[in-house]
DNA sequence: AGTTTTTTTGAGCATTTGCTCTTTAATTGA
DNA sequence: TCAATTAAAGAGCAAATGCTCAAAAAAACT
């Protein structure tokens, strides 16, 4: 690469980025920036849909709204918690989860923008992956960010849902992969793992951490684990047998939030699920499929946090 | 204030802050929202620009843009100075201005986001107060915001563009505002003013600094120091006729950014204008007409880092 | 080089948004 | 209590934006 010339992807997002400051930080029409950059207007309204998809551009709420903050209020002394966020409901899933992310970003924002070197361990799932999107690019070489879990399905291929490794991209942190599926083929290849030497390190690590945070799904078939394959037909039918309702880095849970004591809980290679009142176990997820296990995993205490929206809020506080 | 019921305004701000959420964070149109709000479509649209004229909704640009770092290195190396952030251009000075405000919201965000205790000065002016609009609500009250400039016109009354006020104010911290006019009517006034504790403290306080904000204008017969009531009439043609240039929180300068040693110079109540390698100096300015007292005031090493807009950074690195 | 495939571009149109002006409601003051 | 004043709401229209589609350009492949 030469100093003149960028890669053309490159220039097209720096002038993605120049049309978006224009347009939502200046406040002019595209039009205007049309004619400033000497582009046609749709080339304008594509650069700037392209900030916004990108990320490039973002948006942030600065104002506690009271019904969620009363909300979060009483999740938090229902639940005991360390701390919750609540963000604006909308009845569209995917709307929703989005907001959630935007709400886990800042908080991850928060305790990485710190100077001080701190390690955060986090689980995988669409809405962590999203809420690493919507952070800021930092420069945190000091920090370490750590997988409770790992990315690999069964099948072998890597997950797109990897959040370690797009998270210490984004903030230029040391990131530390699990080497592992979510769960192991049997027993014996568990144990066989967990000697290694990178488990020790992981292990090592948590003790460590300042945070977790970590996805939550339903144990069903159309949940998101069956359906990306971590785990197979067998185990899903095994664990509904025994009562499991959701499932948090793989462990899986029954409505009492007690982990359970099935053969594919053994299976899982993921670092156990521990909540110490000197770590943050924040959990994350919002939406209809989710208010049983969030329900589930907060009664049993496998978490000292959350982050959710209004909708789920309100179903969590219901009966 | 009971718990049930909020002010009117309150309750207005909750509504615009959901309506932009849903705006720009979900996506959402502006009739999706008014069916799930049941408003009207237009009481939407208002809500809507209430929450990003009200800054509830903030826009930020996380990315760097190629020919503003490459600026903002060349005037870091010209200058020698500790940092630079260049924002994308833009004609109109009042958008550019709005820029270069979000730009300085972004450092101090930073600086004041540290959970150590941290002390800032501030000097006044559009910009800097545009800037700490921009700022995210915090709660920080470790830390310290000191004026290094008094806010009140000649004429006695405070002047809008207060900034130490509401800095503290908006992250809560310890506010030590400047109790004096910019100019003392005499020199002896001046030296009464500066044997005050007040003084004493302000002046400790500044030896704590980690960094000082500081705006910069011209000295003309249409600068915001004449307009605002400042200074008066004689004060400004003394100032011409000595050669000044620029004003960086009181203190007028030469074309070489040399403070003058006019009569008026002497009764200026601000803190001395000092630079030391401990603390940042942060000019923050654009603008053609800032152009010069911009060069002047890094010419004469008066500040040590900068933030401003394309088209400014280019003029100042011209000739 | 010629051809095919893919990508980019801008025109045209539908949708969405912003604004103005009139009507309606609310608040204030006598 | 009623009129006067002010603020909020809604209709209607103009401007701005987003999207589709066909043409043009670029890239990839003979």
């Amino acid at each position: 690469m030469d100093g003149t010339s960028h890669h053309l992807a490159d220039r097209r997002r720096d002038d993605a980025a120049r049309a978006a400051w224009l347009y939502f930080i200046g406040g002019r029409t595209q039009d205007e920036i049309a004619l400033q950059l000497d582009l046609s207007r749709q080339a304008v309204q594509r650069l700037v849909a392209l900030a916004v998809s990108e990320k490039l551009i973002k948006f942030r709420l600065d104002y506690p709204i009271a019904s969620c903050t009363e909300l979060a209020a009483s999740l938090t002394e229902r639940y005991e918690l360390e701390f919750c966020d609540v963000v604006p409901g909308d009845p569209d899933v995917s709307t929703a989860m989005a907001g959630i992310a935007v709400a886990t970003a800042m908080r991850l924002q928060r305790l990485l923008s710190s100077k001080a070197p701190t390690v955060v361990c986090v689980g995988t799932g669409r809405t962590l992956r999203a809420a690493v999107e919507e952070l800021d690019s930092l420069d945190r070489p000091q920090h370490k960010v750590v997988s409770l879990v790992g990315a690999m399905a069964a099948a072998g291929h890597g997950s797109p849902y990897d959040v370690v490794m797009h998270l210490g991209d984004k903030i230029g942190a040391r990131r530390y992969p699990m080497p592992a599926p979510v769960l192991t083929d049997t027993i014996e290849d568990r144990q066989a793992l967990q000697k290694q030497r990178a488990f020790t390190v992981l292990r090592e690590l948590r003790e460590q951490a300042r945070a977790s945070f970590v996805g939550i799904s339903e144990i069903d078939w159309q949940g998101p684990i069956h359906r990306d394959g971590f785990m197979t037909d067998t185990d899903i039918s095994t664990l509904i047998e025994a009562g499991a309702i959701g499932e948090i880095t793989g462990w899986s849970f029954d409505a009492a939030g007690r982990p359970l004591d099935s053969i594919v809980n053994q299976r899982v290679a993921s670092l156990p699920l521990e909540i110490s009142p000197k770590r943050l176990t924040v959990v994350v997820g919002g939406g209809p499929k989710k208010v049983a296990p969030l329900k589930a995993a907060l009664t049993g205490r496998l978490a000292s946090a959350l982050i959710t929206d209004e909708t789920t809020a309100e179903a969590l506080l219901a009966p």
